[in-house]
This record gives C-alpha cells, structure tokens and sequence, in this order.
DNA sequence: ATTGAAATAATCTACGT
DNA sequence: ACGTAGATTATTTCAAT
C-alpha cells in the first residue's frame, strides 16, 4: 500500500527541510524534472505519507511559553475514542499518547503561563474518566529535531 | 524585538494551515498584495518569529513507527548543556525536555520498532551522566494538533 | 513513468504613494 | 508600510517517448 522509493525519500527529506523549496529546486537535489517532482509529491499527499506542509512557529511569540506533560490515570478501561473525545475539546492539548505501563495517557499541554497551565490543568482533571493526573512542567526545550533530515 | 500584529498572526496561521501556500493567496485571505505579504514572512523568519517551514511525514511510513517517552535522571547536577551533547549524538532523540519534578529531562524517542528501541534505550542509559531511565512506550497517538490554526 | 515545451501563475525588484 | 508594474522564475498542462 505504502512504499517511498529512494527517490521518494529524499523528496521528502528536502521538504521537512524546507517544504517552501520549489519543485524546481528539489527536483535539481534529486535528478529529476519539475513536472516528475510534483507528480510524485501529488501521490504521496494521497497515500498519506506526506500529511501536509506547516509553519515552524515559536511558541514563546504565539504566547504559548510554558509546556508541560501529564500522565494521565482514568477510571477503570476507558476505550480511545472516549479518551479523544475528552481530551480533544481542550486547545491547551496539543498531543496525545496511549502508553504502556501504569498511565492510560500521556497529554502535551502548551499554555501561555503558569496560571493558564494550571487552569489547563484544572479543566483536564474535569474530564469525568480521568481519575488521576501527574503533571511534568517542562524548563527548556533542549533539543527539537525535524522529523527526518 | 518580537511583537506580531494581527496580520502577521493570520499569515502565520495561514502558513501554518498550508506551507505551501502562495503569497498571493495568503494576501487575500489577509487582505494584503503578494509582496505585503512575502515582506512580513520575510521579517518573522528574520526575527525567528517563524523558524522555518516544513513537510509533516507519516512516522510509519519512514519506518519510524515505535515511540517512546523517556524519563532521564541524572548523577547530581547536570548542566544543560552537557545534557544536551550526551542526547544529541543518539539520532533516535526526537525532542528533550529539561523537567520540574523527580526527573532532570524527559526525552522523546522514536524508532523503528520495539527491538531498535530497545537499542535506542540502552546506548541512552549509556550516556555518561545518566544514572536511571523510566520508559513509557506509546501504544498510539491520540492527537497530533498544528501549532496553532 | 519520464521529458520538453508552451501557457499560466507566482515571485521578485524596482519605484511611487 | 503598502500597492502597482514589469521582469524573472516557477508551476502546470499536454504531447510524446
């Protein structure tokens, strides 16, 4: 269903890197012509692999300084799609994991402060599974690393 | 030195929506010509506002499927930036985080499946200054939001 | 599945407001 | 700081291999 040939990779490779380069410019990187660059970025944003392009944003400049992860503890076996369901209504939530081990979840927050952290936090014990939460506010981003360069 | 007025935030948010979008497009989203508009993005990447812009891949599909989350805690103190030359060599370290709490950093793996993850871990603990290590593996990914939309 | 060429569209570099 | 105009470059479509 899914396959990147080599030539796939490194398209790839060169638009995490910069994913405003032309195709022009990557097909130059790669050995190959425009018009096949843009063909074959065409399909792998149909089979899914390629997902979309973004902006890289500073959080501190959108006002969303402070992070923290929290392990999330709920009431008995609470299927995942209940779990995306409380949790994806929360803006402060910017990702989500099902893990192993004694937690049911593990739950990225991005807030702006310690204040709105903490009421993040508040609203997130509110969600009527989650019986236990223990919080991780994060000091410094050390390292963030592009996907794949 | 880092302020954004409103347009600059719906260009952002535009570019994070679509990386790929054309100035011309952004502009009439935000009421601006193409040049106002490249003018801006110019000045955020200029200021760091905007770091960059990149391609978002399906992990799987680069054979990176098996994450984890790892608590690390140190040998006494460890400055940061002697914790971030022990992670950055390890190329299976995707984010790290120094951390209130019990733990000095949490960092985030991601590898090809559970047997290279277990590599991962072990060259982790191997790491000088690194006295214990917590996993949590993830099961599944829950969410995943953009930046900011 | 690729290239090459032609039409369309986007970007860049003025310059003027 | 924004817009318009013109030159340049990129993208897209299509024909052909």
């Amino acid at each position: 269903m899914l396959h990147m040939d080599p030539l796939d990779q490194r398209i790839v490779s060169q638009l995490v890197t910069d994913a405003r380069a032309s195709y022009a410019e990557i097909g130059q990187e790669v050995g190959l012509s425009a018009p096949a660059v843009k063909r074959r970025v065409d399909k792998l944003l149909d089979t899914g692999i390629l997902q979309g392009f973004t902006a890289v944003v500073d959080p501190e400049a959108l006002g969303w300084g402070t992070e923290a992860f929290v392990e999330v503890h709920c009431h008995g076996n609470v299927p995942t799609d209940r779990l995306l369901a409380g949790l994806e209504p929360l803006p402060e939530v910017v990702r989500a994991y099902t893990v192993s081990g004694e937690a049911d979840a593990i739950v990225h927050l991005r807030a702006a402060d310690i204040h709105h952290l903490e009421t993040a936090l508040e609203r997130l014990r509110g969600v009527e599974f989650i019986n236990r939460t223990v919080s991780t506010v994060v000091l410094s981003r050390l390292l963030d690393r592009p996907p794949q360069a």
